[in-house]
DNA sequence: CGTCTTTTGAGAGTCACTCCCCGTTCAAGC
DNA sequence: GCTTGAACGGGGAGTGACTCTCAAAAGACG
């Protein structure tokens, strides 16, 4: 879910243990250096029109190591560092609550525990996903697989059968939900709190889809 | 929506009034061809392991050829010719149905116009969409220009502004509970029927999504 | 300090796509 | 039917994302 990268990429300490090391911490400065680089040109001149090898540049590194922290040009835009966060906290949740009453206060809470750093960081790459056809399709990519996984804790907590209908439709669609919350909120000229567009949003989820 | 690839491809009569004329004629057969070509090589090595070159060796044609005729090949797969389609479907239903059941509607009876040829293709198609990542990414924007196009009419229709929230949660729920029924079809020993998964699927969503 | 392992950079190669130009083919008016 | 303008297909050069391989450089560790 694009939405939880806040989370992930969040100047807060990493939920695994951190890893000791002048190697861990230089990776991880690499890691950071490649992805502000990139960011900061994203932001100048576009996306498509910033090749890897100007990021590299920018970065100080070669365009061979950049490849090598981020698979994908697109990863550098949709990290995935710390996946098992959403389903950590999905499992934290009560068995007996409705998936999504989970997944609104879940992502009521990770926003109540991002600063303002995140946010801006939150809007930059919502618009970026928005604007560019590849990182949209990347970013679906990510949702389906959070959808899966959402649909697997599910399945289990409510005894129904893996791959149950009802449960993939209604992550699906969630997740569809709440990605639309997101787009929403970072338009341009958006007034809005992203709380509020969440609270609204699952209210229309559980509201029967009527209109 | 790849779901209604069905029609757009189908052997049926195209929407809008067939061009005359040797040119067109021999248009047609270059893209099938190039198609047929594509779907049969995808099939036997798999999409990623098929350089275009080779699918124009195979329809005879040049490679530049191929990309005249779709612009990545991505879109070999999912070609959507006839974009008109489904707004005008939307359009003919009465304007006091709730998005949800027209949706449900269209579903069900573009399927039953389809033939034994479309289904098997549009299985390949949702099989490819399902396990190739590019695929799936494209499909996405697909989905999501979609998801404008409904939330367009239903706003109008609604009497509700343009870009209203609850508006665009429900049309990009419902596709997403749609593209999951189809997956859910496709998937291998798919003993199910189709009508009978889109027809529980919308239930799912008209009932309020708790579980 | 020396060795062992990991990380990095450099270079070559593949493939999707773009651009451009030239020859061919169809269409339409005469 | 014939000509002329436009559309169409082919060829080739170029770009950019990515992959692979190999050798040099740098942290880890005794």
């Amino acid at each position: 879910m694009t939405f939880m990268v806040t989370a992930r990429t969040s100047t807060a300490t990493p939920p695994k243990a951190p890893k000791t090391g002048l190697r861990e911490r230089k990776k991880m400065q690499t890691r950071q250096a490649i992805r502000r680089a990139a960011y900061r040109l994203f932001e100048k001149q576009g996306y498509d029109a910033t090749p890897v090898d100007q990021i590299a540049e920018a970065a100080d590194v070669s365009p061979s190591t950049v490849f090598r922290y981020f698979p994908t040009k697109e990863d550098i835009v949709l990290t995935d560092e710390y996946d098992t966060v959403l389903e950590a906290a999905i499992r934290d949740r009560p068995a007996t609550e409705p998936v999504v009453e989970s997944l609104r206060r879940i992502a009521v809470e990770t926003l109540g525990r991002s600063n303002a750093r995140d946010r801006a960081e939150l809007v930059q790459r919502t618009r970026l996903v928005r604007d560019v056809p590849a990182l949209r399709g990347r970013a679906a990519e990510h949702t389906a697989r959070d959808a899966r996984m959402i649909s697997a804790v599910v399945a289990e907590r409510s005894g129904r059968p893996t791959g149950d209908l009802a449960v993939r439709v209604i992550s699906a669609a969630v997740l569809a939900a709440l990605q639309e919350a997101l787009l929403r909120w970072a338009e341009d000229g958006h007034s809005d709190d992203l709380e509020t567009l969440i609270n609204e949003t699952f209210d229309v989820l559980t509201h029967g889809l009527t209109l």
